[in-house]
RNA sequence: GGGCGUUUAACUCAGCGGGAGAGUGAGUCCUUCACACGGACUAAGUCGGGGGUUCAAUCCCCUCAACGCCCACCA
């Protein structure tokens, strides 16, 4: 009875990755000391917002964080990976107010804001409960003592503080300014939480009469706006209009009497009539061109985006879209409409309602972001926090260099409360860390502001505030600056810009000293994941695997714009649903899908699948060792004896190991995740697998009464072992689970710790580097596959024996490959002989390996002399087409002159060895037509 | 309008100054005692177009084109 046969063919995720998730936590692994004296690591987890669940965009990036983390903790570092979560506010509250509309037809002015409050924390906990579950799924190894959130009782210390410091210093002040309501979410909104959704409308033209004769015609997108209409403003110097400016024009349907002013801003000559309408009230650039003409302030739109007095009766209480019709109807019936083109323009969205912005003119809370700004620019251009990738700095500095104030307050109230204080009797505003109990200057009762503050601002102190902040603490002694930030680009304004200026303003450091931004995760066709889109792929869907019924199920939950179109794609891409890929196989995939440069990353199922077939193979390679390892004891392994007995194999095999151990530590610490996992990828297909497992096979018989070959035995159990052992360190960090289970399975020294998460990650052992091994194994391996490429050209099947004859006239070459027969008898399945010089046979295919060695493998009537003709030739033609190009470049004397030395004598020895080669071919092609005579 | 990115085998994508690579797919063969979520072999590329720098360019520079992203503006 065999270990192999107590492990199940195919790997089973479902029953690993539970028990070592236990063991982990059980063993508080994943905690980190404030007090450890080692090296420290940091990073803080994006906060999730709880909203709903983790999507694969958050598998992404935080797998790469646990891979670093794992990484550097394996490596000796006091490594800390801080979780939390974020509340959201705007996300949320949309989120419920749909609801509460859907379910109980009621706005949240309906339920009042202690009991909206009482739901949104609700709504909280069921959302962080299921993105921690989710986290702790996918393996990531979170610091969970520390865990946090925006709106917990320290991160609300440290938003006040922040703001009474600020107001203080006069970098929070208040001010009215034209800003972006939402009026679905009755709120503003900053100028990055909308978004520009082009739309087909129209462009009307409107004849308004001028006093004393004449009329001017405006264009305008935005009839209804007219109502408010103070002004119509021309270019000073557009002849059409120099003597008018300064008349009045009587404004149609109200009849109200506004001047023709001069204004080069606002005014295009070369745009529509020259003329344009202005609005103080409802449009920016008509506010700024207000203020300069000390035009009327006319607000004919409420806050919920109705028209209201001073617009006529007639007009009040209509929505704009409606009174739009209105107007353009009445104004039609007047006679002033003068034309109505279609006209393609960019509506202003709210980013989370969907709803129109109206722009109105509001007192807000605002923070001046100039001089926090330029403590970011120069930290970042002294290189104090660089971006990954390189191109990403320029979109930071560039945001950063232009950069506006920052509304900060919003009329929600799922968020925190702004902390000031307004008198009801007097203008004094108090902002203070504890409630005041009445005003300072007139002693008259306080109520505070009923605003809450953007989300963004208690994110912006995520680092620091997790950490203890403001308190001089331990953990922000140890753990701040944070090592690296990895988020993607899409908050690189939002939030990045936000915790390097907080960060730095408040702390005097930056906050991380590395920010590497993650690819934007797409399906396949390259869109956006959206819920509106249909197209999101729930990583739980990959880890468990999903039937297609349950998908199609999803689509109804989800409700987005199309369902039939969502049904229709999921019936042709997941026809057979999405198999079980388990968390290792999707980390691996993320991580390997990782790389620089293009900024996103097409997810196809097949590339997972791929990724699970990997794991699979790990798997089998270790049912196969476990089954070859009975008397293996590692305590007797290892010795300067033993390394004596290693053959050809076991030299190669070990000297990749190392270099497969480099590759990956050198790739990690330059982010290459991709780089990283991929010289796992190949090292455990490409080496492990498909070479040394077959070359150990023939050592690894049970042997009695033979003690060389029982050394042997054991020499080679050990290096499978050793392989096996130190691969699984290395793919820890992208694959703890099943490298997890595996370790645990091998035989090892007792001294190892009781988890391979906290093992040492491996380094290279230079006494284990070996060139000579690598290059005869080339030639060995090249050999082998020469033999399977007759054997498969005349269709022998792979496990018939056949004759070979492998003539190698080169005495250093011969040698080099004489100990190696058996190995190539076994792999190939031949029975070959060395020959000292070429020879010709009759009924029989040649190949060359290189220059110096041929396979002849006597196939009698098998070889069909025309298509073996057809073969040699072609290889000469290729010969001949290395060897002119080759000469061509040694034949220029610049070439020769210019280029360093090793590479003029590397293009010699190519040359020497493709004429050699073409020799020998032309050799055999002349030996194949006598042979076939 | 400004900025950035991408363009390499049928597909998805690595590579980024000195011999064109991987996975998938295709074809041929193999149910060989780790694995068919497997193995062996084969075919398949003017490395987007044009110009330049260099002894040498898929890689650096210029330019054009297509696609994509971000920012600004839009009476």
């Amino acid at each position: 009875m065999t270990t192999s046969s107590a492990l199940s063919k195919q790997y089973d995720p479902s029953d690993v990755e539970p028990r070592w998730r236990r063991f982990w936590q059980e063993n508080n692994y994943f905690h980190a000391d404030d007090a450890s004296p080692t090296i420290p690591y940091a990073i803080t987890l994006p906060p999730p917002n709880v909203t709903g669940s983790l999507h694969i965009g958050h598998a992404l990036g935080s797998t790469l964080q646990d891979i670093l983390i794992r990484w550097k903790r394996m490596s000796g570092s006091n490594a800390m990976w801080m979780p939390g979560t974020d509340h959201a506010s705007i996300a949320v509250h949309v989120l419920l107010e749909k609801e509460l509309m859907r379910a109980e037809k009621k706005t949240r002015f309906d339920l009042g804001r202690e009991e909206f409050m009482k739901r949104a924390w609700a709504w909280k906990e069921r959302s962080g409960s299921r993105i921690n579950e989710q986290e702790k799924l996918m393996g990531f190894s979170l610091d969970w003592e520390r865990e946090r959130f925006t709106m917990d009782e320290r991160s609300n210390v440290a938003v006040t503080e922040c703001f009474v410091r600020l107001y203080e210093e006069g970098l929070i002040y208040r001010a009215k300014r034209m800003i972006h309501w939402d009026t679905a979410s009755q709120t503003v909104v900053s100028d990055l939480e909308t978004d520009d959704v082009e739309e087909q409308r129209s462009l009307w033209e409107i004849a308004y009469p001028i006093e004393g004769g004449g009329e001017i015609i405006v264009a305008t997108t935005r009839p209804e706006t007219m109502l408010g209409d103070s002004g119509v403003a021309v270019h000073p110097d557009d002849p059409r209009y120099t003597d008018v400016i300064g008349k009045q024009v009587i404004l149609p349907l109200t009849g109200r009497k506004i001047p023709i002013v001069g204004d080069g801003i606002l005014a295009k000559m070369e745009f529509g009539t020259g003329a344009v309408k202005v609005t103080p009230a409802h449009d920016p650039n008509d506010y700024d061109c207000g203020q300069r003409n000390h035009l009327e302030f006319i607000q004919v739109i409420d806050l919920h985006g109705k028209m209201i007095a001073p617009a006529p009766d007639k007009y009040v209480g209509m929505t704009v879209v409606a009174a739009r019709k209105a107007v353009v109807a009445d104004l039609e019936a007047a006679g002033v409409l003068r034309d109505t083109k279609p006209y393609k323009m960019t509506v202003k969205r709210s980013q989370r309602s969907g709803a129109v912005i109206e722009p109105m003119a509001l007192e807000q809370w605002w923070v001046k972001a100039a001089p926090l700004a330029e403590k970011a620019v120069a930290a970042v251009e002294a290189g104090k926090t660089k971006f990954i990738p390189e191109h990403e700095q320029k979109t930071f500095m560039h945001w950063m260099t232009n950069i506006k104030d920052w509304c900060i307050s919003r009329q929600l109230w799922w968020g925190h409360r702004i902390p000031a204080w307004h008198c009801e009797k007097c203008e004094t505003i108090m902002v203070a860390r504890t409630a005041p109990s009445e005003c300072g200057t007139c002693g008259g009762s306080v109520h505070q502001d009923e605003d809450i503050l953007d989300t963004w601002f208690s994110s912006g102190l995520w680092p620091f505030s997790t950490l203890g902040w403001p308190e001089k603490t331990r953990a922000l002694q140890t753990f701040y600056p944070n090592s690296v930030l990895v988020t993607g680009p899409d908050i690189i304004f939002f939030w990045v810009a936000r915790m390097m200026m907080f960060g730095l303003h408040f702390t005097g450091k930056v906050p991380f000293k590395t920010v590497y931004l993650t690819s934007i995760v797409t399906d396949e066709t390259g869109a956006k994941m959206s819920k509106t889109k249909g197209n999101v792929i729930d990583p739980l869907q990959i880890l468990s695997g999903a039937t297609l019924d349950s998908l199609l199920e999803r689509v109804d939950a989800e409700k987005p714009l199309d369902p039939e179109a969502v049904k229709k794609a999921l019936r042709k891409n997941f026809a057979n649903g999405i198999p079980q890929m388990g968390a290792d196989a999707l980390r691996f995939a993320l991580a390997r899908l990782s790389t620089s440069g293009a900024g996103r990353i097409k997810l196809n199922v097949d590339r997972i699948v791929e990724n699970r077939n990997f794991i699979n193979k790990l798997w089998n390679a270790t049912r196969f060792a476990l089954g070859n390892l009975d008397g293996f004891d590692p305590e007797r392994f290892g010795g300067a004896a033993q390394r004596e007995l290693f053959g050809i194999g076991e030299r190669w095999i070990l000297s990749r190991l190392q270099a497969v151990c480099t590759a990956v530590d050198t790739a990690l610490e330059a982010f290459a995740f991709s780089e990283a996992a991929n010289a796992i990828y190949h090292f455990v297909y490409d080496e492990l697998c498909d070479w040394y497992l077959e070359l150990s096979k023939p050592h690894l018989a049970q042997v009695e009464g033979d003690p060389v070959k029982a050394a042997l035995r054991h020499a080679v159990q050990g290096v499978l072992a050793t392989c096996l052992e130190t691969t699984m360190r290395l793919l820890h960090p992208f694959a703890p689970f099943v490298t997890e289970e595996i370790w645990q399975k091998l035989p090892k020294k007792p001294e190892l710790p009781g988890s391979l998460m906290i093992t040492v990650f491996p380094r290279a052992d230079q006494t284990f580097v070996d060139p000579e091994a690598e290059a005869e194994m080339q030639l060995v391996q090249d050999t082998i596959t020469r033999c399977l490429m007759l054997k498969g050209t005349y269709g022998v099947p792979p496990a018939q024996k056949v004759e070979v004859e492998i003539q190698i006239p080169n005495p250093a070459v011969r040698s080099a490959i004489t100990p190696h027969l058996a190995a190539i008898a076994y792999r190939a399945k031949v029975t070959p002989a060395l020959r000292s010089e070429t020879a010709p046979m009759a009924g029989a295919a040649r190949a060359m390996v290189g220059a110096d060695v041929e396979i002849v493998m006597p196939l009698g009537g098998l070889v069909d002399p025309v298509k073996e003709t057809e073969r040699i030739t072609k290889d000469i033609a290729r010969a001949d087409k290395e060897i002119s190009s080759i000469a061509a470049r040694l034949g220029k004397p610049d070439f020769v002159a210019r280029s360093p030395a090793d590479v003029v004598a590397e293009n010699r020895t190519r040359l020497a060895d493709e004429q050699a080669r073409r020799e020998r071919l032309v050799e055999a092609l002349a030996i194949l037509g006598g042979g076939a005579a």
